[in-house]
DNA sequence: ATGTCTTTGTGAACGCGTGCACAAAGATGG
DNA sequence: CCATCTTTGTGCACGCGTTCACAAAGACAT
């Protein structure tokens, strides 16, 4: 969904479907709730509703690492958490550097999530002189020069990307050349890398527009009329929930094609 | 994907795929660089390159909003630009509040790329006293208590929480109660709406599980042996990237069921 | 006007993901 | 040891999304 290229049939070997790796770390973390609270096991029924899924799906997705249940019974739970984790390689700790540490990097350097699962931040990197050796989160930021030497010297292999979108392709270059391999990107820009390197990308601004969709839709569907011309120039009224419109709403151009 | 429940048959009218809709932002943005560099005409195959998806895709996709092409020419960028926008509803503006003004909170309020689009901070709300009345990104923090006659009197269909995990389903529980329609949640909890109310999460700590998860594949392909025996309690050895394991790994109980 | 060349729009095939429904496994009680 | 009851593991069918491949549409030159 988010790797770079088309990626053959996802992963070969044993694979483990796409899908299931992705609710993985939702049931590790329903899990690790049941754990903290000493549930010894929890029925699919139970953990999928904690985790907002089907319990079929569920049951589904741990066939595919074995079967660690017990039937009449359930999952143990602490042991499902250890199966989990290993799967994910979170028995591991991997090391992160964080390159571009304005507000948002800042946030995510002070965020206490990473440390509690496997991950550890290595090193905060960004290419402003002036922020060299300031410390967030008890860190130090370093420059920018020596972002191949920190990649390297720590063999990070997990990058995360908050620099404006204009630096990006050129940071997540540096970073895969260096040695990196795995790229979260904050930038709202599609990042382009060799094969064999993933790329997530988390970005604010489609999760709004998507929202935004929905609610025009839920809007329209109240007043359901049939107007949808094919030339509507303007065609939204007063859509509910969302103020009318900006007073002048000439700014957007319209033009027509033809 | 992220909605609450399993949603009828997507969106049924004039149904958009859910597929589509979440690219179109995607495509948006590519037009956007093209229309302020004053390109006339894209094809598909520049566009989808530009996009990072599929040519053939990018057609199909536009095809469910209509026949805006010219064989033989391609796209008109601008006209382009305006048919998205008024898709995704961006040609009226979307008032905003964010809910827990911690770092992350401070981060989106001081993000720029909200207003580029359609999108206005109408409010920014905490549950601490403290921060009441200070000033972050030029707007004043109100207090929690006020949650609900923000949202009514501002009529905000759209709320960010980015409270701590605990607080989440509460505050989404009042911001729904209020009105709000379309939650996008950074708090790590699977939250729980009625029917109507779409909700989109972003999890860094997921994202960068699945990362490490494909992280870890792709090391123990280097070194690809059998060792995959069900009782591997020592698996990973040595593996590339990440530093071998923390010290001591006796801190993960690995408990057996029976 | 006609031919050529480019690019769209889409029919069709395929693969993945989801959820139902149920047989088998095993626990538990008598 | 047997009966009953709970819950897993999965076969199967269905629907969505992706991609290929190509006919048709239209621009453009002559
Ligand atoms: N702040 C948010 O809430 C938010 C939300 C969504 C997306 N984003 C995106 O995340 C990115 C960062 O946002 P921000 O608000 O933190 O921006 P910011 O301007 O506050 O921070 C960017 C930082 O990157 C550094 N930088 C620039 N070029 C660099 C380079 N080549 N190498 C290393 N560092 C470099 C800058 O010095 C600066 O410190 C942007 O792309 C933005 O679009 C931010
Ligand atoms: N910081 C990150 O980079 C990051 C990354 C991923 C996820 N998250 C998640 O985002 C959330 C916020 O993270 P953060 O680092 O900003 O935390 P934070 O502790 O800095 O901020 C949380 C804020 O929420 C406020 N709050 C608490 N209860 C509230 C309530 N009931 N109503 C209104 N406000 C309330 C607190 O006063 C505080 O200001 C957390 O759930 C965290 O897990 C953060």
């Amino acid at each position: 969904m988010a790797t770079g290229r088309t990626h053959r049939p996802a992963t070969r070997s044993r694979g483990i479907p796409e899908a299931t790796v992705a609710r993985l770390p939702l049931y590790l973390r329903a899990l690790t709730a049941l754990s903290e609270r000493s549930v010894p096991t929890v029925s699919s029924e139970e953990l999928a509703a904690a985790a907002g899924v089907n319990s079929a799906k569920l049951r589904k997705d741990f066939s595919y690492l074995g079967s660690y249940g017990t039937r009449g019974v359930g999952y143990d739970v602490e042991y499902l958490v250890y199966q989990i984790s290993r799967e994910l390689g979170l028995t591991q700790d991997w090391p992160v550097v964080i390159v571009g540490m304005g507000n948002l990097g800042a946030a995510l350097a002070n965020y206490g999530g990473f440390a509690s699962r496997g991950f550890r931040i290595a090193a905060l990197i960004d290419a402003d002189a002036h922020l060299a050796g300031r410390l967030i989160a008890g860190l130090p930021v370093r420059h920018a020069d020596e972002l191949e030497d920190i990649v390297e010297d720590n063999q990070v292999s997990i990058g995360v990307i908050t620099t404006p979108a204009g630096a990006a392709q050129e940071v997540c270059d540096r970073l895969v050349a260096a040695g990196v391999t795995s790229i979260l990107n904050f930038a709202p820009t599609v990042l382009t890398v060799p094969d064999g390197v993933d790329v997530r990308k988390v970005d604010l601004s489609i999760e709004l527009q998507i929202l935004a969709f929905h609610e025009q839709r839920k809007a329209g569907e109240e007043l359901s009329e049939a107007v949808d011309s094919v030339t509507p120039p303007v065609a939204a009224k007063t859509v509910r929930g969302g103020i009318k419109r900006p007073g002048s709403d000439g700014d957007l151009p319209a033009v027509m094609p033809a």
